[in-house]
DNA sequence: ACCGGAAAGT
DNA sequence: ACTTTCCGGT
C-alpha cells in the first residue's frame, strides 16, 4: 500500500512536486508556507519556531490573506486555510504541534529526502553504528534539510558571500513569487519578490549579528539558521551582497528572532537553546552526528572556526550541499528541463570530478550570461518589496533558458538514492475505522450523520466510488510483506472503493499527539523515527542479508505479530543480494552513499544511470521501452527500501502513512531491471561532511562551480515559481 | 482553536 | 489531486 511501488515513485508524489500540483498547476499550500517561511519579510507573520520543522503562524489572518491573495480567493480565512493544512496531516506533510497555537510542524523527512536526492539518509548508518543513539544519528538527517548554500555553509556570514554576488542575484529571482496579487488588487502584497531590493532586513542574519541573535549564527555553523539558509533563495539576501545595506526597510520584519516561546527544548547541550528561534528545520539543533567529526552537536559556538577540513572533504561537502540546496523545491522533473544544469555528484570522485570540472566552465559562462541578463531584468521589474499594496501583475516572461550552450547535454543524472522514502506504516497501534460507504452524493443532508456510527454499514452501499479516502495503512505493510509487488489488493485506496469494499480508515491510535507540550508532537518525528530509521535501514539490510527473516530489532510488542508477516517481500534475490549484501564498509570518506551505489554499480556495469524524466503526466508517454522510472532507483531497491521502511516503522511508530494519501497508480516496474541506479561508485559520503569552517584553497574553485550550478538551478526554480503566479 | 466529514470548486 | 466551503463536535 503505501504506494510504493505502485507508482514507481519511491516517494509520495507530493514530495516531488515542486510547487505546483501536476494537474492544476497551482501552487500548493505547503509550498506557499515554505516560501513565506523562508522570507524574512514575513517573519512577523509566520516563522520557524521551536523544533525542527515547526513553524508558528503568528498572524493567522495575514497568512490567510496572503494565501487567499495567491490563490485569488479573497474569502480565504484562517479557518479555511487551516482546514487545508489539516488535510496535510493525512498526507503527513504536516502535523499539528499540539499545545501550541497556530503551530504546525513540517514533516521534513519526506521533504528532505526528496529534496536531497543525492544524500542518502538511510545510509547514514554506515558511518554510524547502528546502535548509535538516536540523537546523534538522527541529527544528521536534520542537518541537511534546509538547503544551505555552500556559501552559507561555509560562512554564514560573509565570507563566501562576496563571491556570491551571483548568488544573490539568483536568489532574488527565486525569491520572487511567493505572493502574487490578484489583479483586483485586493490586498495582496507582492512584496516578497525580491528580497533584494528590498530586503528589508538582512539583518536578521548576518549583519545583525549584533542583534539579539547576533552572533550565534556563526557559532552554529553546522546548522545554520533557517534564515540564513533560505536567505539565498529569496530573501533579502542581499542581492547585492551587502547585508547590511538594507536596513530598515521592512515593514514587517521584526526581529523577533527570539521565539516567543522560551527556547525550544532542544537537546543540545548548552547553547542550543539560544539558537532556537530561528532555526531552520534543517539544521536541527539537535546534534547532528552524521558528521564524523561532528563536534558536539550542540556546537560549541566556535566549532566552526575550529574545524578545518581538507580540500577533498570540502569539495564533497560543498557538492553535496550544492546539490541539495539547489534541489530544494525542485522536483526531479524540474531538472530534466534544464539539461544544462549540471549536478555535481558527490560520489564518484574521480571521474566525476573531472567531468564536473570540465563542464563547469561551460556552465559558468551560461550562468553568467543568464545572470546578467536576468538580473537586469529582475531588478527592473521587481523592486517592490513593500509588501503590501501592490497589485501589479507581472508576467514574467519565461526566461528562455534556452540558450545554454552546453555541450554536455547529458548532464549528470541525478540519482535519487534515497533510502527512506516514506515512512512505512508501521503496524503499531492503529485503530481501524470502517467508513461508511459514501452516501449518495450530497445526501449529507439527508442523513448527515450516519457515517460515523455505522461501521457495519460499510458494506451497505458502496457503490459509489467516490470515496476517496479509503486507506488502509496497514495494508501496506502487509503488502510489502507479501512481496513483490503486489500490494495490489489493498493498495490503492481507490481500488477499494471501486471494489465496493467499505472504506477503512486507519488511524494511529495514540498518536503522537498525546504528548506534546514539551516535545513537539509530531507524528513523523524526525528523531526517533526517521533517524532511527535510517540507521535501522542500514541495519536491516545487513541483517537481512545475513539472515533473511527474523531480526527484529526492537519492536514494539504489538506490532510484532504483524511484522513477522510483513517481512520480506521476496523480490528477487539477485538484486537484493547485491544491494543489500555486503555492506562493504564504505570508504572512510563516504559514508552511505557509497554503499548503495557502489554495490549497485559493481554489479551492474551500467555506469550511467538512466534517469528518465519523470513525466509529469503519468499517463503520457506510453513509451514502453523507456519507462522513465522516475527515480533512478531500481525497483527492487525500491521495494526493499519500502520494506525496510516498513520495518522501521514498526520500530518507531509513525503514522500510517499512506492512509489515504495516495492511491497511486502503478506502472513501470517492468523495466526496472534496466534501471540502474546510480552509478557512481564512490560515493562520497559527502553530503554529510560537516561544514568545514576553515576552508582553504580549493574553495574558490568549488565556489565558482557551485555558483554556476546554483545559478542554473535557481533559474530553473525561478521559472517554476513563476509558473504559478498570477491568478 | 482545532478536528475532520462532506460536498463542491479548480 | 488539492483546495475551498460549510459546519457540527471537541
Amino acid at each position: 500500500m503505501k504506494t510504493p511501488g505502485d507508482t514507481g515513485l519511491a516517494f509520495p508524489e507530493w514530495a516531488y512536486k515542486p510547487e505546483s500540483s501536476p494537474g492544476s498547476r497551482q501552487i500548493q499550500l505547503w509550498h506557499f508556507i515554505l516560501e513565506l517561511l523562508r522570507k524574512e519579510e514575513y517573519h512577523d507573520v509566520i516563522a520557524w519556531q521551536g523544533d525542527y520543522g515547526e513553524f508558528v503562524i503568528k498572524d493567522p489572518d495575514e497568512v490567510a490573506r496572503l494565501w487567499g491573495a495567491r490563490k485569488c480567493k479573497p474569502q480565504m480565512n484562517y479557518d479555511k486555510l487551516s482546514r487545508a493544512l489539516r488535510y496535510y496531516y493525512n498526507k503527513r506533510i504536516l502535523h499539528k504541534t499540539k499545545g501550541k497555537r497556530f503551530t504546525y510542524k513540517f514533516n521534513f523527512n519526506k521533504l528532505v529526502l526528496v529534496n536531497y536526492p543525492f544524500i542518502d539518509m538511510g545510509s547514514t548508518g554506515s558511518s554510524v553504528p547502528q546502535s548509535a543513539p538516536p540523537v546523534p544519528t538522527g541529527a544528521g538527517t536534520h542537518f541537511r534539510f534546509p538547503p544551505s548554500t555552500p556559501s552559507e555553509v561555509l560562512s554564514p556570514n560573509e565570507d563566501l558571500r562576496s563571491p556570491g554576488g551571483m548568488f544573490s542575484s539568483v536568489a532574488r529571482r527565486m525569491a520572487r513569487g511567493s505572493v502574487s496579487d490578484c489583479s483586483d488588487g485586493t490586498s495582496v502584497n507582492s512584496e516578497i519578490e525580491d528580497g533584494n531590493t528590498g530586503p528589508v532586513e538582512d539583518r536578521g542574519e548576518r549583519g545583525d549579528r549584533g542583534v539579539s541573535g547576533g552572533g550565534y549564527r556563526n557559532i552554529i555553523h553546522p546548522r545554520l539558521s533557517h534564515e540564513s539558509l533560505f536567505r539565498m533563495y529569496g530573501g533579502p539576501g542581499n542581492p547585492t551582497g551587502h547585508p547590511a545595506s538594507r536596513g530598515p526597510a521592512g515593514h514587517r520584519i521584526h526581529q523577533e528572532q527570539l521565539s516567543p516561546f522560551p527556547v525550544s527544548p532542544l537537546p543540545g547541550p548548552g547553547g542550543a537553546g539560544l539558537l532556537a528561534p530561528p532555526l531552520s528545520p534543517a539544521l536541527s539543533m539537535t546534534p547532528t552526528s552524521h558528521l564524523p567529526y561532528t563536534p558536539s552537536p550542540t556546537l560549541s559556538p566556535m566549532l566552526g572556526s575550529h574545524f578545518s577540513f581538507n580540500p577533498e572533504d570540502m569539495k564533497r561537502y560543498l557538492q553535496a550541499h550544492t546539490q541539495s540546496v539547489y534541489n530544494y523545491g525542485l522536483s526531479p522533473r524540474a531538472f530534466l528541463q534544464y539539461p544544462s544544469i549540471i549536478i555535481p555528484q558527490p560520489h564518484r570522485p574521480n571521474a566525476d570530478k573531472a567531468g564536473l570540472t570540465a563542464e563547469r566552465g561551460g556552465a559558468d559562462r551560461a550562468d553568467r550570461a543568464a545572470a546578467s541578463v536576468g538580473g537586469g531584468e529582475r531588478a527592473g521589474e521587481r523592486h517592490h518589496h513593500p509588501p503590501l499594496a501592490h497589485s501589479a501583475h507581472h508576467h514574467h516572461p519565461h526566461p528562455p533558458h534556452s540558450a545554454h550552450p552546453h555541450p554536455h547535454p547529458h548532464s549528470h543524472p541525478m540519482h535519487h538514492s534515497l533510502h527512506l522514502g516514506e515512512e512505512p506504516p508501521h503496524m503499531s497501534p492503529f485503530k481501524f475505522k470502517l467508513q461508511p460507504p459514501p452516501l449518495g452524493r450530497k445526501q449529507r443532508e439527508g442523513q448527515s450523520k450516519l457515517r460515523q456510527s455505522s461501521l457495519s454499514s460499510g458494506s451497505g452501499s458502496m457503490s459509489s466510488t467516490s470515496g476517496l479516502g479509503s486507506s488502509l495503512s496497514f495494508g501496506s505493510d502487509l503488502s510489502s510483506a507479501s512481496g513483490s509487488g503486489l500490494i495490489s489488493a489493498s493498495s490503492s485506496t481507490q481500488s477499494l472503493n471501486s471494489a465496493g469494499l467499505p472504506k477503512i480508515k486507519v488511524e494511529p491510535i495514540s498518536d503522537i499527539e498525546s504528548e506534546e507540550e514539551v516535545e513537539v508532537t509530531d507524528i513523523s518525528d524526525d528523531d526517533p523515527d526517521e533517524r532511527d530509521e535510517d540507521m535501522e535501514l542500514y541495519a536491516l539490510r545487513r541483517s537481512r542479508v545475513l539472515d533473511h527473516h527474523h531480526h527484529h530489532h526492537h519492536h514494539h510488542p504489538i506490532s510484532n505479530g504483524i511484522e513477522a508477516n510483513q517481512h520480506q517481500p521476496p523480490p528477487d534475490e539477485d538484486l537484493d543480494e547485491d544491494v543489500f549484501k555486503a555492506p562493504a564498509p564504505p570508504p572512510p570518506g563516504l559514508p552511505f552513499l557509497a554503499l548503495q551505489h557502489s554495490h549497485a554499480n559493481s554489479h551492474r556495469p551500467l555506469p550511467v544511470l538512466k534517469c528518465e524524466p519523470v513525466e509529469p503526466a503519468e499517463t503520457s508517454v506510453p513509451q514502453n521501452q523507456t519507462p522513465y522510472q522516475t527515480k533512478c532507483i531500481p525497483l527492487k531497491l525500491r521495494f526493499k527500501r519500502r520494506w525496510s521502511e516498513d520495518q522501521r516503522m514498526e520500530a518507531s511508530q509513525e503514522e500510517s502513512d499512506d492512509k489515504k494519501v495516495r492511491p497511486e497508480e502503478e506502472r513501470e516496474r517492468q523495466r526496472n531491471g534496466q534501471m540502474d541506479v546510480v552509478g557512481d561508485g564512490t560515493g562520497s559520503g559527502d553530503g554529510d561532511s560537516p561544514p568545514p569552517l576553515t576552508y582553504e584553497g580549493s574553495l574558490t574553485t568549488l565556489l565558482s562551480s557551485h555558483r554556476r550550478v546554483s545559478a542554473e538551478l535557481h533559474r530553473a526554480t525561478a521559472q517554476l515559481s513563476l509558473e504559478n503566479k498570477e491568478c
